[in-house]
DNA sequence: CCCTAGATTTTACGCGCGTTAAAATAAATG
DNA sequence: CATTTATTTTAACGCGCGTAAAATCTAGGG
């Protein structure tokens, strides 16, 4: 390839010998031309570097090659690792991802979700804030965007929904512990983040009462992403005012746990399964730390892969029907318990 | 507002009452217009929820409103925090960030700097990937666009760049680490993803020396960015073949750490400063991560907020002279010791 | 060799906004 | 009130590409 900058495509057409409307369809989709003109173009392609300008087309295309990922907090490894996941499948999908994070903020989602709307995405996967979510606005959105929501559900919105099933992985939680040990307390934040919290918890009643135990449930105050450090201060007064009344604690989630395990130490109790352990902790979401944590964690984790790939495979059935007969429908995965040492 | 449609600047106008080319400029900058015209704009703006189409505007720019912040690999906290600093700079600075992650892969890296450089963007903060970046696609980048590079350094490229200094960090810590017990090994990775790390062992080694102690360096193998994963097995064959030579180890960076004080506690080595711990561990970073491991790991932060400001700063310099005599500088920042309970 | 379906070229218009120059108007000045 | 100065309007072109219609060409079948 040559350094002389093509400015646009009549000037490549030029220089291709090719037509600018048949150019235009090759860019789009290199398999509508011919074998012999698209060898022609590539040859070209090579010499001389040139690349549509992405403004042009879009401005002229209804819809872009792009598809929009928006989690609530990126900087909680959780939703990295899952955007992470995401992005490559879009890009092996042969899009281009976009990815936003509200930062916990609920005026930044709705700012995303506008300025995402006039993107003319293909696609978004959305994981919504949740309770702090502007749900009209988050509404109105779905109703024009092709979108996928995921991780935690805004119910009756009209949109399909890709999440793991919490009843059930709770459930297989509680029993886990159960067999292997005392039956456990659950320890949660006392606002409700999001719906997947609350499923959470009846989850574990349910569970624990069909076992015959009697749930308990301790609630720590704090309010935020924070959430190791509420764990942990949750933890440390817990212990030291003895509100714990079983020797196994089940964490609503990982972060949560971390923070507790943290307060244990702290507090020098021992944690794990041991003889000469004294508490049992387990968290959710298997967490990308929680095989490291001192003891490792016993977790339930999420199969992120068949997720995103799930996620993506509805949101391209909705791109290819356009809108039609979406069939709204709900797809929940199986948690996998991973025992570790915590309990 | 109403729900009816204005499709663009034209029916807007007529709708308005404003020209055109006076609302094009409204749009560019609302104090470039008469008070009274603005006042009109933005009622008839209430009434109606027009918005400029985005394409039609970026295609007629040299330069758009986004800032880019491309770094190596966000599902590390580490990233994901500074991530999140720079993105709410920008927004705050008036622009729109869009963020980029290259998951590790220098081809990836290569393929974002290229489409991020059609976006036009008005700028761009690059944290590379490192020894795995492909230097000339970085430098020729770096030469078309305002960039600022940040956190890691390719020598020689004609950029800005923001970091810390870790010459003063390692210094800091080993002198620190000396004065209340035994001089430490320093425990790193045999591959160095970049030269930050070279740099983190040449002080360290400087530093020892400087107090009459003989370094010593303890190299993992391992690959990729699964940087705990590798820490604990390096950590654990360590432990068992007996290759620390002291009871203090100073980490390459935090994630490491956290993987070794993972080791520690699996091999029943009880780490931190109290009497009957039997090992010292200190990190580098101030991982978000680090305040929560058990124990808490002593480590170097990085002042992520001044770094950010700096960083923006700096970049806002260029996107307003235009290129002009960039005075390519480095700011390094100073750590801050942060002592925990490891060490 | 002719024929025909399918591919390509020609021609021309549209997308929504940036931008400019000249003309018209409004505000500020004395 | 006349004049200067700052804004706005009018009119028109350009940006780079999508796309449609008609004309022309190509390849494969008979």
């Amino acid at each position: 390839m040559d350094g002389q900058k093509v400015r646009n495509m009549e000037e490549f057409a030029a220089l291709s010998g090719i037509s600018r409307p048949t150019l235009s369809k090759y860019f789009h989709d290199p398999d509508s031309v011919r074998n012999s003109t698209r060898e022609k173009i590539e040859l070209a392609l090579s010499e001389h570097d040139y690349r549509p300008n992405i403004f042009a087309i879009n401005q002229n295309r209804r819809t872009t090659n792009n598809i929009g990922i928006v989690v609530p907090f990126l900087a909680d490894p959780f939703f990295a690792e899952i955007a992470r996941n995401l992005e490559q499948r879009c890009i092996a999908a042969g899009y281009a991802p976009m990815l936003f994070s509200a930062h916990g903020d609920p005026a930044l989602e709705c700012e995303i979700l506008d300025s995402l709307r006039q993107q003319k995405p293909a696609g978004v996967l959305l994981a919504p804030l949740g309770r702090a979510s502007d749900r009209k606005h988050v509404e109105k959105f779905v109703a024009d965007v092709p979108t996928v929501v995921f991780d935690n559900n805004l119910p009756d919105m009209g949109s399909s929904f890709v999440g793991m099933d919490n009843t059930q992985s709770m459930r297989m939680l509680v029993e886990y512990l159960c067999a292997s040990g005392s039956p456990p307390n659950f320890f949660e934040m006392r606002v409700a983040v999001n719906p997947n919290v609350n499923r959470r918890r009846n989850a574990y009643i349910a569970a624990m009462e069909a076992l015959g135990h009697t749930p308990e449930i301790i609630r720590v105050d704090g309010d935020g992403w924070e959430f190791e450090e509420i764990g942990r201060q949750g933890g440390l007064t817990a212990f030291a005012t003895g509100r714990f009344t079983s020797d196994t604690i089940l964490c609503s989630n990982d972060r949560l746990a971390i923070g507790l395990l943290s307060a244990a130490f702290t507090s020098d109790i021992k944690v794990g399964r041991g003889p000469n352990a004294r508490l049992r902790i387990a968290g959710h979401d298997d967490h990308p730390f929680s095989r490291f944590t001192c003891p490792s964690l016993t977790t339930v984790s999420q199969d992120y892969a068949s997720m995103s790939d799930k996620s993506l495979e509805i949101l391209m059935q909705m791109i290819d029907s356009e809108h039609q007969a979406q069939s709204q429908k709900d797809f929940l995965f199986d948690g996998i318990l991973t025992k570790r040492a915590s309990a």
